[in-house]
DNA sequence: CCGAATAATGAAATCGATTTCACGAAAGCA
DNA sequence: TGCTTTCGTGAAATCGATTTCATTATTCGG
């Protein structure tokens, strides 16, 4: 491959004038332009993105970290990120943390290593405090999910407000016994969720038994588990709510083993807004979550921050989450 | 940052005896060997990888080009390739080409510049004679999916095989009247599951109408759209061999808004064995495709192609494609 | 005991770009 | 005309590692 040297002596010329002329700098004159023009052509040469990043000490690559790019939520955020970091010729790399502490850090580590110029955590299991060490090696944001007291910027949504409308609709169908199911508690979302449970509980004066409550369900295998637990209990929940749309399913395929009438034996209700929500039979009733939006504008706002240094605001919450009604409630 | 001069330094040594330490190289004195560790653990030292891989013009990163990363075939396979290359610390770079030429060769550019150490082709809108240029500067493989006359390392399925299992299936299950639909015809997958289709077709002395023959369908829309299709004609097939879960769900989901039974007005055979294969109601009967172990492969022999420059075989095809009978047939 | 091989280390070159600094030419201003 | 800016360019330093080459100390074989 040639270098701006053989570009250089091509065009009879230096490296300096060279790369002023790549870099679009003032002070050149149009006809030596034109000589690197012609010489870099001649030559097909392309500039070595290692060499200008060890110089100028940046680079044009952003890891996010996820549990698994199979989770439909995050792949369809992750493919909007995509699209808007390789407008600005970014790279995205896909770091999976398999919802493991250790890996997470392994792949912060990156930053030390100058080998990525920004993290943006879309999903995170170490606390604030294990994180921050990292934020003094490069940018840090993190994007829908978040640890309780974080000092980055972070693009989010009104979780509150998704737990207390997909639970206010369920009362609203008349349910009195319902029950509930979220990821993990570690993470803010989830906690946030919960509150607008409650408080929707609360509001209509309704109580709801211990053994309605799961944790820890993120996928649809969780969802069948839940569905034959509820299938044993004597007092059974009449409805719901899920903190996915994959549990939602796994809940639905289970209850057709069972036999079971949904919405009629349980009312279901998931979240994310994933198009499998839209494809069971019955349609899942759930929660839209703008996952693409809020892919897209985190990437947008990390591009900055890296290339201008523009630090984002602490916490930016632009949308809002909606219900959508189908057959499932 | 402290950089190798810093610890150098402190240690009271050169920087090429750190070197000769962080690299395991032989002729180094246990004494000297202590003292740079303790310096290294001291600063909290971390190599940066920009400058050593300039120095070694070696890049432990890999670009994996599918069209987008939310259809659920290529998230699976990405998981995979990710956990394979996390192993070895490489990293992964997901590029998007949405089936887009222009966009694959963008991303393919980025070979010249040394920002990747090689690329896995898992999807190609390109044909060969313009991919292979790129060959020059560093190593292509193709996965699963690859255009006519390749002359790179590629892993993939007999997908002859596929399309024969499923028609042959149908056919078993007494229909005569059998339509079909795959993806781009550019592809030799596509071409492969027709030959398959067809020959099983033949074998069974039925033959096909032109218009139950539909292309280009990828997407949940395009079977619905198809379904559509197939519910004003006069003359329908009784069965659908698709080329993708994606459009039999499509199909399926389709079918029940217009009243339609599937399997009884309407047998789908779907491809690839995505969960919501399974999810669906009822489940679709499918061609299973090793998503994730074709993934994990064609990663580890990447890998061991840049790390030791071993070209692994032209062509490797290590799995058979199974039949997964569900309720769609 | 001497020459050759081996061990251990450092100085300096190198990878391929960008950027600082110096310098001369041209232009602007009094 | 003389002095200060503004242009236009190149030499050399720089980013932070690896690697070659040279050098010295040590060991080995005969």
């Amino acid at each position: 491959m040639a270098t701006i040297g053989d570009v250089a002596e091509l065009a009879g010329l230096s490296r300096a004038t060279v790369s002023r002329v790549m870099n679009n700098h003032p002070y050149v004159s149009e006809e030596k332009k034109k000589l690197v023009h012609e010489a870099m052509h001649q030559l097909g040469y392309v500039p070595n993105s290692l060499a200008k990043r060890l110089r100028t000490q940046t680079t044009e690559t952003i890891a996010v970290l996820i549990p698994r790019i199979s989770n439909p939520f995050f792949s369809s955020m992750v493919e909007a990120m995509e699209i808007k970091a390789a407008e600005d010729n970014f790279q995205l790399i896909v770091c999976q943390t398999r919802s493991d502490k250790q890996r997470e850090l392994v792949y912060l580590e990156w930053l030390k290593t100058k080998q990525i110029g920004g993290v943006i955590l879309a999903s995170s299991e170490n606390n604030w405090e294990d994180i921050k060490e990292y934020t003094k090696f490069g940018p840090i944001m993190f994007c829908n999910e978040y640890p309780p007291n974080t000092e980055v910027p972070t693009v989010c949504l009104d979780q509150y407000q998704g737990g207390y409308l997909g639970t206010r609709h369920l009362i609203e169908r008349g349910h009195q016994r319902i029950a509930c199911c979220f990821g993990s508690s570690r993470i803010t979302n989830t906690s946030d969720r919960q509150k607008g449970f409650l408080h929707a509980l609360e509001e209509a004066g309704l109580s709801m038994e211990e053994k309605w409550w799961f944790s820890n369900a993120l996928e649809i295998e969780d969802g069948k588990e839940i569905f034959r637990k509820i299938a044993e209990m004597d007092n059974r929940p009449s409805a719901i709510f899920t903190g996915s749309d994959e549990v939602a399913a796994g809940i639905v395929k289970e209850a057709k083993i069972y036999g079971a009438e949904i919405p009629n034996d349980l009312a279901v209700v998931g979240y994310d807004d994933q198009p499998i929500a839209e494809l069971m039979d019955p349609g899942i009733t759930t929660i839209h979550q703008p996952s693409q939006e809020i892919g897209a504008r985190t990437m947008e706002l990390m591009i900055q921050y890296i290339k201008h240094n523009q630090k984002p605001d602490q916490k930016i919450v632009e949308w809002f989450s909606r219900l959508i009604v189908r057959e499932s409630t």
